[in-house]
DNA sequence: CTGTTAGCGCGTTCAA
DNA sequence: TTGAACGCGCTAACAG
């Protein structure tokens, strides 16, 4: 491996100047650079960002915190936008990526995590989708250790900043189209996890909503699943005038549950991301741009780590009609 | 950041017995362990990988290359498979990773990767889904520059492993149940992109199965996706005994173009994924596990980076009749 | 504008 | 069995 020494001796300077060099400090003579700049290419010089780091003792690396599942799931699609939001930034932002899938820290506890995530030089971390039932990730956050970024869960403080669209107001948007579109008068609402912030945001909108209007709701809680959300249609829409649901992945069981009793009652869904399937159909839906999401929050994790405090961050939504002629690939 | 110094004037030991200790090295009488362990949990002291890597020139990170879109796509429940088993046998193996998405490296030549590379400290890269038409890859791997496993891509040289099922079997495999359990003549075999290795590899699985059993077969190149899948079947699958597809995506198309044009035919998939949805059918297809798949091209990278030679691994795959009552989430 | 010097935190000789 | 000393490759004062 070539080191800057023998750049350096190549050149004939010494190795502060090719340093400088390399990190672009001014009061170099174009000539000197010159020089340092050819032998850094006759060597085909790679610098050695590990002793970079530890000489300049910026290490400060940046977790992705994710928790998918062993199964194949929908919402491994959204995972992959995260990724690609956050990575595309991160390269940009020149942070070094760290991703930390939840079942390598299972059963560690605060403390664990926190020597965990020191030892890998990590200062930052991005935590998505975080549960209530969380608690160890939330005592990690109220330690204030680390600079972290929650995407999808109302928690700031000094050193946490929140990223988000506005669940209770996108809900509430969505919902009021549909309403509105059909002169709907009574809803089912499919609800998301009990354990998620998200879940509760929504269940607002909709409470909101269904004030103003003066409609009747009937609320049941679904899980995100296709699967549940047909069930709970097959029981509970025959006698509603629509369905609202939490997610996109639920509206298409809805849908199915709708079709197979042979009746019609608009739906409407949440996530805007291309999952369904062909089945021939529409419906309103929130759209929320995942990839966005993810960048943003890792400019904010950025903005931490170099000492900003944490604040909320709301990212714009908008209400889209979707075609089922969307495909999965 | 309390460092091995400290540790070491706390235990009143010397900076290198600390690190003795800290490495498990012989020699180390049991009094010393102790009181150097107790100084660690007093201090909490955590060791910098950092400076223990500048230091043991030990480098060698491993680069997981994928490449998903900015759109959600299907196969992405396939690369959080991947990412999932590799990272937590990295974490086994106690190997760096880095997660890079083939837009970060987009518009570079082969040795400006290898000097990305290698400023990055990567020494080993997992490349999944290398397409044919990928010449820049190619030339990476061979230079043998890099420790490379490529995960279903038939390459191997003194650096290079490929890890994957035996595609051309399984699909003779899938394809032969199929026939049989329905005594078919002759059949639609939609195939998958002309720039992938494992297309190639599946129609020689269909080919010596045409043969042997006599059968008639007819190839429509689709693309992997639910769409053309579904418009080939549409225009061809009327006059076939049965649907042959590359992907449980395209025989979701092609189930779906059936159910359309009100006919029955016996579909086939591959992947044995849970993508599909409710549509209350079944299906015959190839099941591999990515988790698996994934966790074993990290070993063998590992075997690469130790030094061993490349070869050839072939995982198993089995043949499992799937409900597409599995949901997707 | 350039070179000298002193570390960053740790692993690894080699003497003691 | 232990510790002093050196160096990994680089950055950051400071001196010239």
């Amino acid at each position: 491996m070539v080191s800057i020494k023998e750049v350096a001796r190549h050149a004939g300077v010494a190795i502060s100047t090719v340093s400088k060099v390399l990190n672009g400090y001014p009061n170099i003579s174009e000539e000197t650079k010159k020089k340092v700049n050819d032998a850094i290419r006759e060597l085909n010089y790679i610098p050695n960002s590990i002793a970079s780091a530890l000489s300049s003792k910026q290490f400060g690396r940046l977790a992705l915190l994710l928790d998918p599942k062993r199964q194949t799931q929908a919402i491994d699609q959204i995972f992959m936008q995260y990724l690609l939001g956050a990575l595309d930034k991160a390269k940009e932002l020149n942070v070094e990526v760290v991703t930390v899938f939840a079942s390598m820290i299972a059963g560690m506890d605060a403390e664990e995590l926190t020597r965990y995530f020191l030892s890998q030089s990590i200062s930052g971390i991005i935590i998505y989708g975080l549960s209530k039932e969380d608690k160890i990730l939330q005592k990690l956050i109220e330690d204030r250790n680390f600079a972290c970024v929650v995407v999808d869960a109302p928690v700031v403080n000094e050193r946490t900043t929140s990223v988000s669209i506005d669940h209770e107001q996108a809900q509430y948007d969505v919902a009021k189209k549909t309403v509105l579109d059909d002169k709907c008068k009574s809803i089912l609402y499919i609800s998301g996890k009990k354990d998620g912030f998200v879940t509760e945001q929504r269940i607002q909108g909709m409470k909101r909503l269904v004030e103003e209007l003066k409609l009747s709701m009937l609320i049941r809680r679904g899980d995100f699943s296709e699967m549940t959300a047909r069930n709970v249609a097959l029981k509970y829409a025959k006698n509603r005038d629509c369905v609202v649901c939490a997610s996109d992945l639920m509206a298409i069981g809805a849908m199915n549950a709708l079709i197979d009793m042979d009746i019609f009652r608009p739906v409407c869904g949440f996530d805007g991301i291309t999952l369904m399937g062909y089945v021939g159909k529409q419906m309103n839906t929130v759209r929320q741009d995942f990839y966005a999401i993810s960048s943003r929050a890792v400019e904010e994790v950025k903005l931490l780590m170099d000492g900003g405090g944490g604040q909320q961050v709301v990212m714009p939504h908008s209400i889209v009609k979707m075609y089922y002629k969307d495909i999965i690939c």
